[in-house]
DNA sequence: TTTTCCATTAACTCTTTGTAAACAAAACCA
DNA sequence: TGGTTTTGTTTACAAAGAGTTAATGGAAAA
């Protein structure tokens, strides 16, 4: 599984809690960040943007329900993930939670293992629905199918070939840095060599037999027909 | 899956639970349909002819049992799906709403999860059965007899063989990835190891002797013909 | 009960894919 | 223009992933 680039917020009043959360998201490859209270998970949230905010539901300065709904309130925020921690499994607060909006509640205490399984879980179930067919002048991008298809001829990429060729077809005409793309298509944390991109852009330029990327010298790669 | 067309009545007094169980069905893309005692269950039932019902077995104005007794004495529900939620692990309950012909039961609480993939399963289990004979490009895969025939020709599959092809050729093209493969034939919650499927798609592609599934390396299988 | 068939695992091989390294070619800048 | 930086290309190699075969234990059929 690629975590790459995925960010998820913890909320936890308790930084013992917090510091073994993140330890174990950081370990699978997640990128973590983490807040105390209630103000400080909807600060951090508007500037980090994470995919997945997990919030206990006891916590100083407004309590997780309270912060789901702030931020559930804003288009921003109306599809990203969130997950509540309930510290007793009270149910009525399980069922408060849910309805407010969360994705998901886990009841603490949680092991290690159940808790990362919870949230690849979580973020697999959503990534899945992300997948849409891209058609751009002629060129289709089917992840379902899993093939490109080009002037009635289908093209078979390898994985990240098509994982990259994907991320800038997503948006055409614009150009992605070197840095995003590590980052989207290999993983925040992966280290690749300097060719490694470009070793892979010039695979799919062959393939396609189309000049589809363009390169913008000194700031990335875009896509266009 | 697609559960777009798939329809669930569920029937519980206490609104939160309800709330709660609908919130997740709708969330995996199910049509969900409430009531809130035993004769507005049985009114929305004849309404809406849903898929699966979900009853409470402690309800006022009949209880679930009672429900399905005079469900089930329909012959419009005879086949449909019923499955009970037992408050307490009530174990003289739980066998009686089984013998009047529930399918399944869950006792609360229960957790998100383990609701949603139970209905999950069981209207595989079903659908299964349900038994729609797949024809794609000469190829007829019929699970009524269990039989798959190419150009005439009657080829015999063991069961998860066939599950297996008929998951694929379910939507032709589409690719499966391992996971998906796994939860959908084996089970949510079956472990098996990491060779277990290449070899079943050996012996499908070997009996079938044309060359209909595809592998995308490190993504998953297709069928195609 | 014996036999046959099936699902699974394990061990191994084969293939594809991803990456690094080394060098060539452009583009950039003074 | 010459030197510098950035990107393109090719080749080679390691590792991931899938294919293959045989063996095992269990279930079903005979």
């Amino acid at each position: 599984m690629d975590n790459r680039a995925t960010k998820i917020l913890i909320a936890d009043d308790e930084p013992d809690i917090l510091e073994i959360l993140k330890y174990n998201l950081v370990k699978e490859g997640y990128q973590v960040i983490t807040a105390q209270n209630g103000e400080e998970a909807i600060e951090k949230a508007r500037q980090t943007a994470p995919d997945l905010i997990i919030l206990d539901i006891m916590m100083p300065r407004k309590n997780g329900v309270e912060v789901c709904e702030i931020l559930r309130a804003q288009p921003a925020f109306k599809d990203t993930l969130i997950m509540f921690l309930t510290a007793l499994s009270d149910e009525a607060t399980q069922i408060k939670g849910l309805t407010t909006g969360a994705d998901d509640y886990i009841s603490k205490p949680v092991s290690p293992q159940v808790f990362v399984s919870k949230v690849h879980s979580l973020l697999r179930r959503v990534r899945k629905t992300e997948t849409k067919t891209l058609q751009v002048d002629g060129l289709t991008i089917d992840p379902e199918r899993f093939v490109v298809q080009y002037g009635g001829r289908d093209i078979l990429l390898a994985k990240k070939e098509f994982e990259l060729l994907y991320l800038l077809a997503s948006k055409p005409g614009r150009v992605f840095l070197r840095n995003e793309i590590l980052s989207q298509v290999w993983g925040i944390d992966v280290i690749v060599g300097d060719r490694t991109i470009d070793v892979h852009i010039r695979k799919i330029r062959q393939k396609i037999g189309v000049d589809c990327i363009t390169t913008v010298k000194g700031v990335g790669y875009k896509f266009e027909l």
